[in-house]
DNA sequence: GGCATTTGACCACCA
DNA sequence: TTGGTGGTCAAATGC
């Protein structure tokens, strides 16, 4: 519902952003790009899960979508292949202050949800399967752009990635493609730049960035750091896409003749898989993540290990002593916004749920499937693992659903139930109920109308069960056990009691928020929150002002919430 | 020595 | 209940 309540005709319509003629693009459709003969050079193609429905196969076994570049691929050099240089970016304007320009963020309402960074389904629509591939060509053009400005929705960084993506999405030429493999030689490593973008643009990930000029020395860094000279090849591979992993299996999987390799985040604790499937060729042929990041993408400069990882932990623990903090979202300290990368893990239960809605053909946000199941089935809905089905595939990448997801902000499960844009605020507000049976809690989430870094999560009424169990909470261990007052569920990742029908703003004191999780344990504030423009919350808590200013607008607003909830009661039950 | 990868075995899920 | 399959474990190996 709500994932489908936006437009791409707004969003293109609305759209000031526009895209520059690459001289390779405009040499090369997407659609040829796509149907390259060396697939896996445009690494950059990957396939959105939550596409599932929307994205298909042609008969000739040639994936019909083709990947968009992950939202968060690093942000590129500034060099004439750079995929930045697809955008037309006013002179003396950085990327980074134009994703924090009002002109970008109003050119669309459709606005990811502020937890779970969730698009409106037509985001992703571009890929739309329709007959064939020319038939797709202008409508992955027309999407291209749409694609870009849906991203939008995300908070500035994310924006800003988003743009990466369309940016990559276009056909990359020999020499950008050369370019693009920048971290590694590999091809590889791009998909899994792709797919790790992917991840951080996932709801479970809102990727936000605190201020233009970490934007760009966010810029600066990943470039410098896929340029490393002095980079290995191991290390690359580790941190192929920005994040460290380990190989921890491979299996030759009935239907495909290509190898299934198995990584895992090498960071402690953190829950986030993923399997590449690869041809015989050692080209990937699809990669499937599982699980959302709950750290920092570690320091790419660095050498890619433990270490790297654990210094970003540290500067989160120095920087962000409080636990609220740290646990929100997966449980686990997640991102925070760096020179390099200005991101925060929420939540990717997004992109989950947008395929889980397309699995099950219309219900939102089912999550109930096993874990173990949920690899399978999401590549089965693919089609990508029916045998004789594929032949040289596209490179793909896939945001695996996982069952902690649509947990991963409170400790509870919501579905989403609605979503409306409410007087006073362009940003479209997406109510959730829990969904525990008979449970009256429900939640509704907007980003700030002054300022979309800011989220504004109200709770209405009181949980009347305990948090649920995480799927797979096995593994999901809090690093602090203070974290979980509750001591329900030793693996949850964060409980958030409610507050008996009292509106809780989020943003109304970011300061008492980020450092008191309130004692009801209501949470208030989302990690996004805290990312302002002066890395609020990380950096100083520079730009607290501003945050006092959206809260103050929401405040006012929050009055309506009520009615807003009846309205859609009344729609939709 | 530390870390990542390999690989056979084991486990869980499902039909 | 059982076999097939995918996912994970963990010892061995390599870098």
């Amino acid at each position: 519902m709500a994932s489908s309540s936006g437009s791409l005709d707004t969003i293109a319509n609305s759209s000031n952003f526009t895209f520059s003629t690459h001289p390779f693009m405009s040499a090369t459709s997407f659609t040829d790009l796509l149907a390259s003969p060396n697939p896996t050079d445009h690494d950059n193609d990957y396939e959105i899960s939550n596409t599932r429905g929307l994205a298909d196969r042609n008969g000739s076994g040639v994936p019909k979508f083709k990947s968009i570049q992950p939202p968060s691929l690093p942000i590129s050099p500034p060099s004439m292949f750079s995929p930045s240089s697809y955008f037309s970016i006013p002179p003396g304007l950085s990327p980074a202050e134009l994703l924090d320009s009002p002109v970008l963020l109003n050119t669309s309402n459709i606005l990811a949800s502020p937890t779970t960074g969730t698009f409106p389904s037509q985001a992703f629509n571009w890929k739309t399967n329709s007959g064939n591939n020319q038939q797709n060509v202008k409508k992955e053009d027309q999407n291209f752009s749409d694609f870009s400005f849906q991203t939008q929705t995300k908070p500035n960084s994310t924006m800003f990635q988003s743009s990466t993506i369309t940016v990559t999405t276009a056909p990359p030429p020999p020499q950008q493609q050369q370019q693009w493999s920048y971290q590694e030689s590999t091809k590889q490593d791009v998909k899994s730049e792709y797919a790790s973008s992917m991840q951080r643009f996932s709801p479970e990930i809102a990727t936000l960035q605190t201020n233009s000029n970490q934007s760009n020395n966010g810029f600066q860094s990943e470039y410098g750091n896929y340029h490393q000279p002095g980079q290995s090849i191991r290390e690359g591979r580790k941190s192929d896409d920005g994040y460290n992993w380990r190989k921890y299996g491979q299996k030759q999987v009935k239907g495909s003749e290509n190898p299934r390799s198995y990584y895992k985040c090498t960071y402690p604790n953190c829950p986030t898989k993923k399997k590449v499937e690869r041809s015989l060729d050692g080209q990937i042929t699809e990669i499937v993540y599982k699980g959302s990041h709950n750290h920092l993408k570690p320091q790419s400069t660095r050498r890619s290990s433990s270490s790297s990882v654990s210094s970003n932990a540290v500067q989160l623990s120095g920087e962000v002593p409080d636990q609220s903090l740290a646990t929100h979202g997966s449980g686990q300290m997640d991102s925070v916004a760096t020179p390099e990368n200005s991101s925060i893990s929420v939540g990717d239960d997004d992109f989950d749920r947008g395929s889980q809605k397309s699995k099950s053909g219309g219900e939102e946000f089912e999550d109930d499937e096993p874990e173990a199941k949920r690899w399978k089935t999401e590549v089965e809905n693919e089609g990508i693992s029916a045998p004789g089905s594929r032949t040289v595939r596209e490179p793909r990448v896939v945001v695996q659903t996982t069952s902690d997801i649509d947990i991963l902000d409170d400790g509870y499960r919501w579905r989403k139930y609605g979503q409306k844009v409410v007087k006073g605020n362009p940003n479209p507000r997406s109510y959730y109920k829990c969904t525990n049976p008979g449970c009256p809690v429900r939640k509704h989430v907007e980003r700030a109308s002054h300022d979309l870094r800011a989220v504004i999560t109200t709770y209405e009424g009181k949980h009347n069960h305990d948090v649920p169990a995480a799927r797979g909470s096995g593994s999901r261990v809090l690093p602090d056990s203070s974290n979980n007052n509750n001591n329900t569920n030793a693996a949850m990742p964060m409980r958030v009691p409610t507050v008996n029908h009292h509106t809780n703003n989020s943003i109304n004191n970011p300061l008492r928020n980020l450092r008191q999780p309130s004692s009801e344990g209501q949470a208030p504030f989302t990690l996004e929150m805290l990312q302002t423009p002066g890395g609020f919350g990380f950096s100083g808590f520079g730009n607290y002002r501003n945050e006092a200013q959206a809260t103050d607008n929401l405040m006012s607003r929050a009055k309506d919430e009520p009615r807003d909830d009846m309205f859609f009661e009344s729609l939709l039950y």
